[in-house]
RNA sequence: GGGGAGAUACCCUAGCGGUCAAAGGGAGCAGACUGUAAAUCUGCCGGCUAUGCCUUCGGAGGUUCAAAUCCUCCUCUCCCCA
């Protein structure tokens, strides 16, 4: 390991996971982390059945602490979901049945083993827990629960919260379950304090007054001290929602976002944020990353490259990091002969070709663009491209355009496209599925 | 429970009988410039078998030659009073 720095703390500091932290600035916890390894906690929202980058700072942070030994509990909320956390929500929340939160729960929990040790056995000291908080959730009983735990909770404090006191000044209207949930979630802290002894959340900003009312409940109920983390909301540099691009969210799993759209998406990042995201999302030691840092100008791509592979290598793989970077090399910088078989790819028959296919159900047919009025638009803006070519729209493609069986088709500067031909007539049309392979 | 306001394209928002596929802004797309960055400027921005046709203005009916605009009912949202 590259560790040089004992204390864990500090490493989440220096790289930017900490946006606030009880006890000063963490005094506490640095205490507790010095002393003995802790157990940690981070929930999350099975909402969909997929985790997105912008789930990527809580999993790095997670993993760090794992590295150090510390154990990690990851829990996803199968109870609290089913009422829907109200912190800086303008409407309630789409309530979700078990069985969809379980199987959301199941793929999250395989995208995590990608960066975090989660041990069924014995065979590890700090392997990660995951549990689903509808275990000790969903059998409550109202009496005890309100007689037991409720009677900690003054409903004076819990109004100044931030989170509550936005809805009840708006008078949108706050319903009595969703006012309920910061209880739910500091008796979560409560019980995995009982089980596990778990002395620390960590969550994203938002979540700091849910978390401070479970530190609260802990020290009523056990008179222990525990703590609590949280992370910066991130924002791109123009603004945006980290992981949310103009063709919509990008996804961990391979399914929903190809390892080449994910390299895509972080070599694209803003030079303004390329060494905040080098610090949070990968590994590479900070003295590296510093180096980096000296970069100006054009030169800042070579930092993007390498946080684009670095990023794709932990989310999927190294072979699939490799593909991505040898074929946006081949479609960017112009290193002809490489692979591209990472780029989207459509599989069509050569008989398509034998009379010909016009460019608009040629463009069609690829995910570039989702209407033949957008495809006729584009290509009528100049921003249609077959084999390098700009293309006008009466063009017909036959065989004759075909090399080695493959078109490159590109929209705009930097969308591309290939198709691949095939003889079979038995073979389907259709888009490519990437997978990500270890 | 009483009174009021509203539901318009991806989002916000105008339109309040024909000239409305629907102003403006944002987002997005394309072009120029560039470094697969940012900023800026220009064009596009419901769909299609495309100088025309079809479907849209919460839902269902109705009035009219003509409705996003008027009437009726329904659904939902917000505000004020209790």
């Amino acid at each position: 390991m590259y560790r040089k720095v004992i204390n864990t703390l500090a490493i989440l500091k220096e790289r930017g996971f900490i946006k606030q932290c009880t006890g000063g600035e963490g005094e506490d916890l640095e205490k507790l982390m010095s002393h003995s390894k802790i157990t940690y906690y981070i929930g999350f929202d099975p909402t969909a059945d997929s985790l997105h980058v912008g789930s990527l700072v809580p999993i790095m942070a997670i993993a760090h602490l794992q590295q150090d030994g510390h154990i990690p509990i990851v829990i996803i909320g199968g109870g609290t979901t089913m009422i829907g956390d109200p912190s800086g929500k303008t409407e309630m929340r789409r309530i979700m049945t078990q069985d969809e939160i379980e199987t959301n729960g199941g793929k999250i929990l395989e995208q995590l083993k990608r960066y975090i040790e989660f041990g069924n056995s014995e065979n590890s000291e700090n392997a990660g827990i995951f549990l689903n908080n509808a275990e000790w959730l969903l059998d409550l009983n109202y009496i005890e629960f309100m007689r037991d735990i409720g009677r900690y909770f003054k409903v004076n404090e819990m109004i100044k919260n931030e989170t509550y006191r936005q809805r009840l000044e708006r008078e949108e209207g706050l319903s009595f379950i969703e006012f309920n949930y910061q209880l739910l979630q500091a008796y979560d802290f409560l019980i995995l304090f009982d089980k596990y002894n778990c002395v620390l959340q960590m969550g994203g900003d938002d979540q700091w007054g849910n978390i401070l009312a479970g530190i609260d409940l802990v020290r009523r109920t056990r008179f222990q001290n525990v703590c609590g983390l949280t992370f910066p909301l991130l924002t791109t540099a123009r603004g945006q929602k980290m992981g949310k691009t103009e063709s919509g969210t990008i996804w961990l799993d391979s399914n929903k976002t190809s390892p080449y759209e994910f390299y895509q998406y972080w070599i694209n990042t803003d030079d303004r944020d390329v060494i905040k995201f080098l610090a949070l999302f990968t590994f590479l030691p900070m003295d590296e990353i510093d180096e980096l840092k000296k970069l100006t100008g054009e030169d800042i791509r070579k930092a993007k490259e390498i946080l684009a592979y670095e990023v794709t290598k932990l989310a999927h793989s190294e072979m699939e990091a490799k593909k991505a970077q040898e074929s946006s090399k081949v479609l960017f910088a112009k290193n002809s002969g490489g692979d591209l078989s990472a780029v989207p790819t459509t599989v069509m028959n050569r008989e398509r070709f034998v009379n010909g296919i016009s460019v608009i159900d040629l463009f069609f047919e690829t995910s570039l663009i989702t209407t033949k009025t957008a495809a006729r638009r584009l290509i009528e803006q100049g921003g249609a491209y077959v084999n390098g070519k700009k293309i006008t729209i009466n063009m017909i493609v036959t065989e004759d355009y075909l090399e080695n069986n493959i078109l490159l088709l590109r929209s705009g500067k930097k969308n591309y496209h290939q198709i691949i031909v095939t003889e079979d007539t038995m073979k389907p049309c259709g888009e490519i599925k990437h997978h990500a392979v270890d």
